[in-house]
DNA sequence: GCTTGATCTAAACCTCACTTGAGCTTTCAT
DNA sequence: ATGAAAGCTCAAGTGAGGTTTAGATCAAGC
């Protein structure tokens, strides 16, 4: 035991159910880091299957890559998330689940209003982004809808 | 009365609130149709105001723009929706809304239960992916979590 | 010692939903 | 008839979160 303790990326892979790839782009980003062997392989602690293993589950809960790296940075000494740390860190996702149903709810509420109306009037049904950041989340520059909702027009 | 009923894509896109080149996009995408004059400019319905405003409402409700493009392909003349129409689309779209709230909550009751815990660990905690389309959304192709869940072995 | 499988790097490619830019043409009000 | 504003096409860029490919090297079992 002093040298198995510390384990290959495929073996991490494996662990995490992450792919080899993946982990790499993680080292890449700052999310991990790695020893090296002589001959230059990455080498992980036991210690990174937890580290990987919170950076899916803040992925779940909608963080960006960013935003988990900026969680795992603000760790005591940039260690690998601990009881208590996991505690403080999962209260903040909670309370950000709660806002992102409390916005769907929202919009659910819209969109019962609209049924059976049929007017998709962009005034009248407001079914138009009230502040719905959860529903933003998504691929590359977007058109922020509702941004001058005041100079949309009526249909017709 | 006889050509006023057709409008320029700049009105198009100002009474909608998207930009112009988004309209040209959906274009080449399929999901909306546009006259030419002899110039070769875009001339429009005034029922396709109805039919981007589908689009965004539709996208609000997390539906990507294929997806979109079914429901509107699957409209009984290809039209432009009605009151009817928007009924029974919007009924299916409440749905959804439905099952991202109950796949949310379901997330925080594990989360719930994780918090004090820190395990982190994949098999105990049970905070990955139980079906969760929703958190999936996002961008290009993605390692789906827990496929094989049961083959994830423990931290340690 | 040799082979096999795992790993390495760098760069290219992928999706989604658009935007931006270049270079030219059409439309419309005056 | 003209000049500004709006429109056209086609190609390339953006950003997140990776994957894929190519070609070379490393580590380990026999």
């Amino acid at each position: 035991m002093h040298r198995t303790d510390l384990i290959a990326i495929g073996e991490l892979a494996a662990r995490t159910g992450v792919a080899v790839s993946a982990i790499r782009f993680y080292e890449a980003k700052g999310l991990i880091e790695a020893l090296r062997t002589g001959g230059g392989q990455r080498r992980f602690l036991r210690a990174d299957i937890r580290r990987v293993s919170f950076i899916l589950i803040a992925q779940q809960m909608g963080l960006s890559l960013e935003e988990v790296g900026d969680e795992l940075a603000r760790l005591p000494a940039g260690r690998t998330p601990n009881g208590a740390d996991w505690t403080r860190i999962s209260t903040g996702l909670r309370a950000r689940i709660d806002a992102q149903i409390a916005a769907l709810t929202r919009t659910r509420g819209l969109l019962d209003q609209c049924i059976g109306c049929g007017c998709l009037s962009l005034k009248k049904c407001g079914l138009y982004n009230r502040g719905d950041k959860a529903a933003q989340r998504g691929a590359g520059p977007r058109y922020v809808i509702g941004d001058r909702a005041g100079e949309i027009a009526e249909i017709g």
